[in-house]
DNA sequence: TGACTCATGTAAGGCGTTACATGATTTT
DNA sequence: AAAATCATGTAACGCCTTACATGAGTCA
């Protein structure tokens, strides 16, 4: 039975991007990935552990800096490559607006435009945080990374505008419901 | 410290729709609202048992009927309503695609145009699927709670369509990532 | 010196999935 | 009569979050 654990690839993958310690690591993984991936903190540093019992990763120190960082070995690298040719898995859908919005006749009409409100307010509030990181992207040396990370905000764009669309349309939908009762 | 299930909300949610047994409530959770919501077949049977231990719930037999059925009681209708209105909670996000894509350089080019192949067909059998969900709600007869329905609806259609137009974006990307390489 | 950030962990407990178990009813 | 579906559960185990604990370095 394969386990559904993926931390490993998350671990693995941002070391692979940059070595870093565990504490910077966990900052990277909320701030970095945090669009669309999300590791608890208390799971970190035990799989780093278990990486490194593995030989996966090892702590280096380099002679400039005196903080000691972990880097992903070339084992680690290989091991990286085969987990992300597995099939993905994704986490069982848990959307609460929309389990609230489906009983939305038990809600009543303004909790169900308090849902729609608040839901198109982040997804702008995202497309502007999409924004920034694409200027931190591109303030960065260009590196062979980017294209695949700009993928990953393409992807978070196209959910946001379809997420504000979605609930424009759907708060007009509310307003004929209503007159039409 | 409030707890993060839910489940109570999609089990009275379902009974506010319809009676049934605890086998049609699991089939019409994943059924219908598999979309954007799960629910683990094993934490059912349990919560329903608490339910009807704090009178939420109650087993009716109606004289047509010989089957037993779930029904929601007066308090549990209030319970539910009260449930709603606390701020929607959503699943960490969790997408193995993007989290793939994000680490694509290690994954390379072959193996990230299967993940967005696969992306993209997935979104258009969802729409082919979204289809068929409407077709059945025009077919019933006509509720209050329908229209209410058709947001969620709504919701994975745009959502289906986003996925669908950023894999294909993003398949052109890849080559022209390969063409400069 | 006090507050804040960096840094590395541990432990308890809740949540959830899967697999297992059992029996009735219906269909082929 | 066998197979499939309906129906109701339980138990083990793993995942994950939260809260707690500790100490070093840095900055005002």
């Amino acid at each position: 039975m394969a386990s559904d654990r993926q931390t490993d690839v998350a671990v693995l993958g941002a070391l692979s991007v940059e070595s870093m310690s565990g504490y910077a690591l966990r900052q990277a993984i909320r701030d970095v990935l945090g669009h669309f991936w999300s590791e608890s903190f208390g799971q970190i540093y035990p799989t780093l552990a278990e990486l490194r019992a593995a030989g996966l990763v090892e702590v280096t120190q380099a002679d400039a800096d005196p903080k000691s960082k972990f880097a992903i070995t070339e084992r680690g690298l290989e091991h990286l490559r085969a987990r992300l040719s597995e099939p993905p898995q994704s986490a069982r859908p848990r959307n609460g607006t929309l389990l609230r919005l489906f009983f939305g006749r038990r809600l009543g009409l303004d909790g169900c435009r308090d849902l729609l409100e608040q839901a198109r307010s982040q997804a702008v509030e995202q497309l502007a945080g999409f924004d920034v990181i694409r200027q931190e992207i591109r303030s960065e040396e260009p590196s062979d990374d980017h294209p695949y990370f700009l993928l990953t905000v393409s992807a978070g764009e196209h959910a946001a505008r379809a997420t504000e669309a979605w609930a424009e349309e759907s708060l007009l939908v509310l307003d004929r419901i209503e007159n039409q009762s």
